[in-house]
DNA sequence: TATAGTGTAATAGGAAACTAGTACACTAAC
DNA sequence: GTTAGTGTACTAGTTTCCTATTACACTATA
């Protein structure tokens, strides 16, 4: 898997796998694959992951079961709480930087508009059949 | 001066710099405080400053004059460039992201539109004289 | 009970980022 | 020439992140 080299290792795992959760791909009460495979798929090691692991399970994502895994929690209600707050900090990311390059809240609008046509240039998605 | 303790300060200082450039606050040829007082006013070490500074002279937009100072290069082609390279990551990011939380390309639009809105509540931007 | 699969803990070492402090080199202005 | 303001370079020490390795604890199953 590729990182980011500016931004811990550990943390960009932890997003990873909040992004799965939020995307449905795990679900509440799902079991995550076991730390060391997912250390291996990510040729990163053991304590990397479980430093990541520790943080969602000390923020109450996730769930550890000794011996048996370690599982989504099956509150949806936290799980959409995560969606939000994950949402809302990307998208105030976004915000204040723009904002910083003094671009208007409408050009900025238009600025991601524009952005995705590109992409759909490229990538042709919902184009296609 | 803030930082985010998951990116490396020199790269949010060279951030910094960069956004105020492509805002205006800082034209083509002006000059740069001095590096010691950048780096009291930023409360960093002046090595830290510098190692920044470093990266953006070899980047060719700061001009580094040994005595004198340091200066954002008069060629605004290059300016032009930066602006459009940061600003394509900045958007790149936050599309890739809502991308892996299998948001679609319209829904991403509506989500920022509304996050705008939201701002706009507390901020009052636009509005008031 | 033995074994395989799992999470957890602890130690040791290396690399990167940051700080602190000192010294040197160049420029401009007196 | 001296001085103040500037960039540049170097060394030393601390902290955080990451790796490697070993060991231990619990669960399920044969």
């Amino acid at each position: 898997m590729e990182f980011d080299d500016k931004v811990p290792i550990y943390y960009q795992i932890k997003t990873v796998i909040y992004d799965q959760i939020i995307a449905g791909q795990l679900a509440p009460g799902d079991k995550l694959p076991a730390i060391r495979q997912l250390a291996v798929s990510m040729t990163v090691n053991v304590n990397t992951v479980q430093r990541a692991l520790s943080e969602m399970i000390a923020e109450g994502v996730i769930i550890s079961r000794r011996g048996r895994g370690n599982f989504v929690t099956d509150n949806a209600q936290i799980v959409e709480q995560l969606k939000q707050q994950l949402m809302t900090s990307y998208l105030k990311q976004l915000y204040d930087r723009l904002h910083r390059l003094n671009i208007s809240d409408e050009q900025m609008v238009a600025e991601l508009t524009a952005y995705i046509e590109r992409q759909g240039d490229s990538n042709g998605n919902d184009i296609e059949d």
